[in-house]
DNA sequence: TGGGACTATACGCCTTATGCACACAGTACG
DNA sequence: CGTACTGTGTGCATAAGGCGTATAGTCCCA
């Protein structure tokens, strides 16, 4: 762990990165569960690699961005391990969605997108 | 030059080419323009150091996103080397661009960015 | 109940990309 | 002149992902 606490330290993040914090923004998951749901909603453009995704967790561990948790009591598989956002973790996706944003917002306003 | 033509091939792209083409598509530029002109809009986010840009420009020129222009005539500095788009640059700009926007999406509809 | 398909995590090797330091030449300007 | 700035580029170390492979647990059904 080398949590700074100053998130824009640790931008820009990494597009494997920021689909698994936005992801378990959305729900606690496990690893596996995390690749699904990112493969779903990126449908096509770029998937998520099971060597890349585990070893992204292993760095967002050591980072503070995300903690393992418990897993829920209705779990019988012992073999997943279930991660969340931590406050830090929180507090660097947004800075990220707003840099992101902000590239958006450029490259609209240069005509890259749908004019209107 | 290594040109797919097909735009998806080529995504996502890094932070640092992104930025590079955003700068292209507002104005035909030499190196170190971009460099400033970077630095300037994402004012704080990470810099763009000098080693990135020229090594990105490389791989961009390799893989026919840009090409190399004349300078224009009024210009008197002969260590300048410009460039602009090519139309595939522009195109894979573009998708990445709605990526990028996907993600921006997604983000602000799990409350990542601003409530309204 | 045995065995194959799928789930789940993880490591190894190779390539790509960046940070940072540094080199080196041309330009601007007092 | 000479010194700060402009402009392009390379070398080295590290970070990160693609892809293949290893290993094991779970599911399901013939």
């Amino acid at each position: 762990m080398t949590a700074p606490s100053d998130p824009s330290e640790l931008l820009p993040l990494t597009p494997v990165a920021f689909e698994i914090l936005l992801s378990l923004t959305e729900e606690n998951r496990h690893g596996y569960a995390i690749m699904r749901a990112v493969e779903e909603r990126a449908a096509g453009r770029g998937r998520l690699h099971a060597g890349s995704l585990y070893r992204a967790l292993a760095r967002l561990l050591d980072s503070g961005l995300i903690e393992e948790r418990d897993p829920p009591l209705e779990e019988t598989d012992e073999r997943r391990r279930y991660y969340r956002l931590t406050r830090l973790g929180r507090r660097v996706a947004v800075a990220e969605a707003r840099r992101l944003e902000s590239q958006v917002g450029a490259a609209r306003d240069l005509g890259l997108l749908g004019e209107t």
